[in-house]
DNA sequence: TGTTGTGTTGACTTTCAACTCAACATTTGC
DNA sequence: GCAAATGTTGAGTTGAAAGTCAACACAACA
């Protein structure tokens, strides 16, 4: 499943044409066919975020799909040495979705006072 | 603390000149300047590996101070869904260093059962 | 049948990241 | 104090990201 096919089921479950989608996010309608043709690669993280809201789904699954992350977020994991070593550890482990959810678990704990 | 004054601090205690580790990374020497000098933003990610890999220093500490996350790192996780969400959540709660410490042990457990 | 709404395509544009090249300035060792 | 080593600056280059614009295709339905 190609970020194009996720972004035209979406698009079509919302009840939504290509030209209406583009001109509430502010693009050119060609532009978001050619995403849903794959013949242009995923636009930018925000813009993904913005379609998302239109359609009125996860902005993660996009995001996802796209291998982009928000830009809030890689700020401000991206400035943090702790969140860096973290992340790189992560990576190495090669956690599967299970495992992070179980780590989302661990967040909530550290915070649930 | 900028990018270009800790680059030109753990080069000069890596005793190395601009020329030399320009030519050991593959750019010309000028540019070593500028970034020290902070006249042009800091590199891609893969060139600051490079540079902490020549210096001898955790690439984690320049990549930090440029906000850049190494490019394994950044695909593996945009890829992911679940690591998303996860870190959706750690950039709302705004983890200190101590707590992203603590998170790296929940890691650690997670997987030495 | 033609016109209206919707989607597709090719060619081009604009902006920015990530540099290089050539020239000049400054510091350091003798 | 001068020559070699080292550092700085301005202008230009290259390629990729993120699109635009104009033209065409197609389906459906009045």
């Amino acid at each position: 499943m190609s970020f194009g096919t996720v972004l035209k089921d979406k698009r079509r479950e919302a009840g939504v044409t290509q030209r209406e989608l583009a001109k509430s996010i502010g693009v050119d309608f060609s532009y978001i066919s050619k995403l849903e043709n794959d013949r242009l690669p995923p636009p930018a993280a925000d813009t993904i975020v913005a379609i998302a809201e239109v359609l009125e789904v996860a902005s993660e699954e996009l995001l996802a799909e796209a291998g982009k992350l928000p830009d809030d977020v890689q700020k401000s994991i991206g400035e943090s040495l702790a969140a860096q070593e973290f992340l790189r550890d992560a990576k190495d482990f090669d956690l599967s979705d299970e495992e992070w959810s179980q780590m989302r678990e661990s967040l909530r704990k550290l915070r649930d006072d």
